[in-house]
DNA sequence: CTCCGTGCAAATACTTTGCAAAGCG
DNA sequence: CGCTTTGCAAAGTATTTGCACGGAG
């Protein structure tokens, strides 16, 4: 179980995909990308190695939007935006307490490993549609 | 487009099993649950009435959890623990800016609806089991 | 009587998986 | 050569939808 990894050209594609990307990309979006490049590569694939690359903690998933999990290969702690128009996952700023973690743990007697924050609204596109 | 509602016991049934527990269920446990007192409910209509009541604000959806979403009957802000081990999910105090979103809004140059604060980790019951 | 609400089953949409063939070391 | 990775297609899971009938106003 688990085996030492090999390498594999269409492995790499993939990860250089999502690293290469700010878009928060699907497993669709990932393998029509990839596609381009390598045309006889399979959606399976995309998913199979999505699951490694969680796994290692090469990506970490922001979750289901639309009924599709979205990828991201910036692993560190920080904040989304999802647009309820378009979908749309955008990185934004916003200072929240570095400890709070630790202390939301300490306070609930939890082991905490990591937060979302994720703010949900209309992009400014999809605010200027609705006008 | 929506019409009129009319009233229905089965919907009643349905809302009042979501604001009668704190376990941020899952449609088929609604359906399950109602099915008890309601024989004959089908998990078409727990879908299209949990549609109603999302559109209605009446719930909130507060995101896929391990491939089912989760639904609360508690539609302030607030924040969620999820445990990674068994998928409970624990309402949780932590303590944000109370005007953390109108900030963000303003700083981003975004229409911010409403936010999830998630902290995900293992619940005291799944952590000894690692253990 | 007129629509809304519902059961049922079929249809979707995304993701996972079994198997045999191909590739890395 | 032995074990990993992959394509392909079938299977799996959660959710949505079309249709004809039962129920509220």
């Amino acid at each position: 179980m688990g085996g030492v990894k090999k390498y594999s050209r269409k492995r790499e594609a993939i990860l250089e995909k999502i690293r290469g990307t700010a878009s928060h990309p699907t497993a669709d979006w990932i393998y029509e990308e990839v596609r381009k490049e390598i045309p006889d590569i399979s959606l399976g694939t995309v998913y199979r190695n999505l699951a490694v690359f969680k796994d290692e903690g090469l990506i970490i998933s922001i979750g289901v939007v639309d009924g599709q999990e979205r990828f991201d290969a910036n692993t560190g702690e920080h904040t989304h935006f999802i647009c309820l128009g378009c979908g749309d996952v955008l990185d934004i700023e916003a200072d929240i307490d570095s400890g709070l973690n630790e202390k939301v743990s300490r306070d609930n007697g939890l082991d905490i490993m990591f937060r979302h924050l994720n703010f949900y609204g209309k992009c400014k596109k999809c605010a200027n549609k609705t006008k």
